[in-house]
Order: structure tokens, then C-alpha cells, then sequence
DNA sequence: CCGTTCTGAGAGCACTGCTCTCGTCCGATC
DNA sequence: GATCGGACGAGAGCAGTGCTCTCAGAACGG
């Protein structure tokens, strides 16, 4: 059966005439990213198995690399692919008018909801990263939309004069942090106080670290109402921050 | 040269006559971990290979089998001490009779300063689980450990009568919740407010939360004084939960 | 002393990422 | 329209992995 199917090719991917080599080979690379994302999603990252997804196009091993250098490569696009889905989604969730209070329980709502469908995805972009695996500088872009979405919210509300006035001890910030606040204000174009880049960040992280323990499982077993948590948690950071429901625009 | 060397054994793990043959088998044993230990540290712990402990022993893989029944036991053996010792790092941080405020912070740069020393073994336990890898309850014991220390401070102070009210709008929780925070509440053997549950709750994930994008390079060429970042944030969290260091003993 | 148990070595299976060669086919160029 | 170069897929192969099985020798307990 295999000896004769003379040379090779068109098995299935045939280029069908017109369109030319171009498309094929996007549509192609397409099929391949697919699989790869599928077998990332019931797998895992370490998981993802460059010759499996050969199998699952239909191609011998050897042919993928004519689409994708390696498997690190494979696993860059889909880790680009991902950040953009996941900013995306918090992006549609933080938008509109509303109170930013809204908004940031929005985003964030979007942010879990996003980890709980595709946690493989979600732990591939914040959990360890892949061994050998270097994130290149390609990424960097992408990974920031989340975070940028997040941190717009504080930005807006301040501008609009809508954060209430921290609690006074939390003022002081050590001398050496001021130039990284400084920077990440410069990033965001804003001058937001010291205190509320602090709180912000609190507020960042504490909810993709909540996210994350529970897609390991770190609260199982003691946790059952986990978005009920995570709602509790997200107002009580932003409450911290300043964005209070009741407060002006 | 390796055809001779009549049968097996002794090639370096000889027993050296007494002791016995439990000894011997506890040393190797022990040896096997150590490796394994080593080879986390440097590889991480997907890069974590049965065939390369052997090497370092000086055995061949098979015989490692006599002594670890998988790649994955061995896995499940370091994460526990792992869990140990970062968990008695945390509590000789936690313990003594300072203010609460104190001993909290210091609590929690321990958590930190592990997590830096011990990168890839703080991700193994904390971030992506290995692909094929299920903890087994042997785990769950150890894994309780650092965050026991740092809610029994929160216990403590409690009990003390030293926490801060909370701000009041933090009050209202989601019925379903409740029921969750009743069970932490028993299983610390305490009554903590459902608030300073929540706020204990969202600092603890937001500690770890920050550390591990510290360790994943998420704030990579932005951040640069983590450790000033780290303790902002443990402060301003500090203060929701209601930890003042002005604040009654 | 002898038989059971324990132990390490070696071969082997199925899998991985990746490289190289080879024969074919497509498409742009002359 | 024929031709030549580049793209393409298949296959073999290398080095590595986890794990299993068999085999012979060593250690132990009776």
C-alpha cells in the first residue's frame, strides 16, 4: 500500500489548482497549529508532542519541520496565540463606559473564566515554564495585553478623579522602587500615585495566583465555590486599590 | 573493563560488611534523592530524568527501579521535602512572640527568599503540574505547611484582639462562600471573621502569585527591585487582613 | 551449608526531537 | 511551452527518554 503513492505530497493537502503553493502552505501551517493547540489542551504543554501532531495532519514527523523550526517554535506560536485570545477576552471585558469598579470585577471575571476553559493554556503562559524553553522576544507584546487591560481601568479611574483615597500607612514606598513605579507609569502614560501602582500590582497578581492555585488544585479539597472566591478576593483588591462601586463615575 | 567485574554490586555502594543490607539500601536511596535533587535544580522538574540520576550514581537505569518505583515517585518524594522544607523555613520565620505585623512579614519574606534560592523546585510545587503527574495524598500533608504558618499568624492576632477592623463594605459575602470559609475556619480551629478570611486568602495567593511571576520573568524588564516590591505588597495586603505594626500587641 | 531474597547489568520496547537524504512535484523564468 | 530551481513529503537514522524483563551473582537467614 505504501510502496507505490508515487513520490509523495497531496495526500490530502493537494493544492487543488489556483490559490498557489502560498496558500496551501498557510492552510497547512493552520492545520498544524490546530492540532498542536488540541493536543495542548488535553495534554499539557510538556505534553505537546511535535510527532503526534504529525500523526493528527497526517504527515510523517520529518514533514513538519518544513512548516514549524522546532518544537519550541510550535510551542512560541501557540503561547502568542493564546496571550492574544486571553488579552482579547479581558479586553471586550473591560470595556465600555461603566464604573471602573464594574469594569475591574469584569476583567477580571473574564481572566478566570478564560483559565477555567483553557487551563492548560492559561498554566502554559503563567505556570513554569517549559524546559529547554526560552520565551523569545516575540511574546513580550502579546503578554502584556492582559496586563495592560487591568492596569487601563486604574488608569481611567484615576484620570476621571473615581479612586477613593487609600488608607494613609499605606503611603510610604522604599526609595529603590520608586524608579521601577516610575517606569511602569511611563509604560501606561499615566502618573498614578506610588500607593495605587502598589495596590494594582497586589490586585495583578493576587488574582492570577488564585487562578492558578486553582487549576493546580493547591485549594482542592478545601475550596469548592471557587468563583464565589474569587469575586470575594477581586473586590476586596480593588477596594484596596481605590475603585469602590459606590463612588463617583 | 566492563567485561569483567564479576556480577554486579559493590561498585562503589558496597556495604563494607556490617550494618546490613537495610543500610546500604537506605544510603543508595538516599544517594538517588540527592541526585534527583541536584539534577531539579539545575534541569527543572520536567527536565528531570530517571536515566541522568542513575548516571550520577553510577548505576544503570534499570537498577535505579530497585529503589524508586517511577520517574514519578521519585518526582512525588522531592516534592515533599520540598514542601518540608520551604514549610520549615516559614515557620521558624513565623515563630516567636513579635507583633503579628512582624512576624507576617517576616513569614513572608521566607517564602520569598526559598522561592529564589529554590526556583524550580518552588515552580514544582507551585506552578504547571508535571504533564502525567497526579500528586497522591501524600502530599497534602506537607503542602499545608507554609500556609498554615502564615494563617496561624493571622490566628493569632485574632485571638490577641489585634486585628484592625476592616474597612465595613469588605462585609457582605456570598452565601455559598460561607460554607467554605467555615470549613478553613475549622480546619485551623478557629472562628476568623469571614472578611479576614477573604483578605488572608487573597494575600496569600497574591505572595505567591508575585513570587512566581518573579521567578517566571512576568515582570521581567519592568520590575527590577523585586524584593521592595515584594514587601510593599505584603504590607498594603498586611493591612487589609488588619496586621498594623502600630496596632495593639 | 543451602535456598531464598535482593541487587545490578544488559537487552529491548515504544516513544520523543531532530537531521539528512532522496525522489518527486510545482511554479516562475527564459 | 519546455526547463530548472526550490519546495515538499517520505523514510531512515541518531541520541535520548521511561519502563520491563531476564539473568547471574551476592547477601542473608535458617
Amino acid at each position: 500500500m505504501l510502496s507505490f503513492r508515487l513520490g509523495m505530497g497531496q495526500t490530502e493537502h493537494m493544492t487543488t489548482g489556483k490559490g498557489g503553493r502560498a496558500r496551501a502552505r498557510a492552510q497547512i501551517t493552520a492545520e498544524i497549529l490546530d492540532a498542536g493547540r488540541r493536543q495542548l489542551a488535553t495534554e499539557g504543554a510538556a505534553g505537546l508532542s511535535l510527532r503526534a501532531v504529525a500523526r493528527d495532519v497526517g504527515m510523517v514527523s520529518s514533514a513538519v519541520y518544513r512548516y514549524v523550526a522546532s518544537r519550541d517554535e510550535l510551542l512560541t506560536r501557540l503561547i502568542i496565540e493564546a496571550y492574544d485570545a486571553l488579552g482579547a477576552t479581558v479586553e471586550r471585558a473591560a470595556a465600555g463606559d461603566r464604573h471602573p469598579a464594574d469594569r475591574f470585577l469584569a476583567a477580571a471575571r473574564a481572566v478566570r473564566a478564560w483559565a477555567v476553559e483553557h487551563p492548560h493554556e492559561f498554566l502554559l503562559l503563567y505556570g513554569s515554564p517549559v524546559p529547554g524553553y526560552a520565551a523569545p522576544a516575540d511574546t513580550i507584546g502579546p503578554a502584556s495585553r492582559p496586563t495592560l487591560a487591568l492596569f487601563g481601568i486604574v488608569t481611567d479611574a484615576h484620570r476621571a478623579g473615581a479612586l477613593a483615597p487609600r488608607s494613609p500607612s499605606e503611603a510610604a514606598v522604599a526609595s529603590p522602587l520608586r524608579s521601577d513605579l516610575a517606569a511602569v507609569n511611563q509604560a501606561l502614560g499615566t502618573d498614578l500615585p506610588d500607593d495605587v501602582l502598589v495596590a494594582a500590582t497586589a490586585a495583578w497578581t493576587q488574582m492570577f495566583g488564585l487562578v492558578g492555585f486553582e487549576l493546580t488544585g493547591q485549594t482542592r479539597n478545601v475550596v469548592h465555590h471557587h468563583a464565589e472566591l474569587f469575586d470575594a478576593c477581586v473586590v476586596a483588591m480593588a477596594e484596596m486599590i481605590g475603585l469602590r462601586a459606590d463612588s463617583a463615575p
